[in-house]
DNA sequence: TGCTCGTTCGCACGACGTGCAGATTGGCAG
DNA sequence: CTGCCAATCTGCACGTCGTGCGAACGAGCA
């Protein structure tokens, strides 16, 4: 995803406007490496934009998504969630805690894979599931770090 | 996923009821390549035991798939859907018309992973997207199979 | 045949998204 | 700087998918 100042430009060009909330939202997007829901990104934006609305965090995700600003997931977490990150590569995800995270993926076009008869293969995905370091350390028994929901990460 | 007599038996050994709710679902999902939604299933059972319950059938889903008789998976199509087939495999999944078939790929060891960073990975998920054959000869312009919720396959 | 506990059924509810319509406002023309 | 108009924002209703719950039912054993 563009900078926030490039996304400004890019959506003044294009016809739309700026307004204060989208403005946010790139800012909180732009970097974040949490794959934050739109719920999740919501709480972070109302802490700084009492008021926003869910329904215009929805709408902006969709359409930065629409631009290949940033890339939707559904990652079988419940709740599609959002990547800034459009280069090419895929995830893993905590199975205890949900935490996901990048992961760049070689060889993939080597694989050899039987029963496609015909079907024209335009994407490829791959999901990695695991217990991340952190909870790894915490034992395996029992729920150790719940779920979080959140939309921390933001970097700018 | 086992035949019906045999899940029959086994139901029975773990002290579990034998209805014949549960008896048609194991008839539609034997050998079922479909991979149907619940909803879809429900659509079929209907017409052989009208009355039954939608709940009924996502409960004996879940429990054929608690026992590991069958996968449940998300693919990114909106409902989970259910897959007999209990060999480690991949799926490809047709954007126009929503057909998903079984892939068996190998090689996946193979791949060169970078940024796990401490993940242990427990499983992994290869999810291809591409146009099917049938959808393929139609023309690539406007919407030529309606995605289909059918719950067509059943073999046995 | 009767009993008992697992099942079934149907409805309400919860999570996640989207459609809609009225109020608001960004951004340009004058 | 002012005013206009379309794009946007907001809040609510609705739609889909799935689960919780409790009353009625029935499979399977004594």
């Amino acid at each position: 995803m563009r900078s926030p100042a490039e996304l400004t430009e890019m959506f003044r060009a294009n016809g739309l406007k700026v307004t204060p909330q989208r403005q946010l939202i790139f800012r909180l997007m732009h970097g974040n490496e949490a794959h934050p829901t739109a719920e999740g990104l919501f709480q972070t934006a109302s802490d700084v934009m009492p008021g926003i609305s869910l329904r215009t965090v929805y709408q902006t995700l969709a359409d930065l998504a629409s631009m290949g600003e940033l890339r939707s997931l559904d990652l079988g977490t419940g709740a599609t969630r959002f990547d800034p990150n459009t280069d090419d590569h895929h995830h893993v995800v905590c199975e205890r805690c949900g935490v996901i995270r990048d992961v760049y993926v070689s060889g993939s076009d080597a694989l050899h894979v039987e029963g496609l008869d015909g079907f024209a293969v335009e994407s490829t995905s791959i999901l990695f599931n695991g217990v991340c370091p952190r909870c790894a350390v915490g034992g395996s028994r029992a729920t150790t770090n719940p779920p979080t929901n959140n939309a921390q990460g933001v970097m700018s």
